[in-house]
DNA sequence: GCCAACGTTGGC
DNA sequence: GCCAACGTTGGC
């Protein structure tokens, strides 16, 4: 089993949005980066993901979901009405990925951005990375595991 | 709103 | 292939 942290904009499609989704699932669309991408290809249904909310007033991590669908082609890059549109990607051989995530559990309170940073032991964690921009990131079981006992104390 | 960091684009 | 310009991300 692998483990992830994924990050989207609450504004825009927060853990309460999965969660009020049929059946808590949703299709993680509108990834645009080859490297987001590129682990996002690397998923397997059963596979562990924190959900982390950023861009807002308390960035951190709000929850955990599942992986249950493993990558196939992002819808939206072919709708020219949807922001996410990419008129360069080849039908034939569709540039983005999305994976289907179903809810797990939303945190009682957010592990904060500020926590995870005063937290020695995930020092080596790739979103704390200066100037890190990716938005689906792979977890080591001792990350994945240190995260959850935050939010467990909190 | 600001700004640092980074990825992508496109001219050459 | 280089690199400047530009756009985006995301914390503050």
């Amino acid at each position: 089993m692998n483990y992830w942290l994924m990050k989207s904009e609450p504004g825009v499609f927060g853990i309460d949005d999965l969660a009020r989704e049929p059946g808590g699932r949703a299709a993680w669309d509108g990834v645009r980066n080859y490297q987001a991408r590129n682990f996002m290809r690397e998923m397997k249904r059963g596979d562990q993901a924190l959900f982390y909310h950023s861009s807002c007033a308390t960035p951190g991590v709000v929850g955990r979901m599942t992986i249950v669908r493993e990558a196939y082609p992002d819808p939206t890059q072919f709708d020219p009405d949807d922001p996410h549109y990419d008129a360069r990607s080849p039908r034939e051989s569709p540039r983005w990925s999305v994976v289907d995530v179903e809810f797990a559990q939303r945190f009682t309170d957010t592990v904060t951005l500020a926590r995870l940073r005063a937290e020695p032991t995930l020092s080596e964690l790739l979103i704390l990375r200066r100037g890190n921009r990716l938005s689906v990131t792979p977890l080591d079981r001792a990350q994945w595991e240190g995260i959850l006992a935050l939010a467990r104390a909190s």
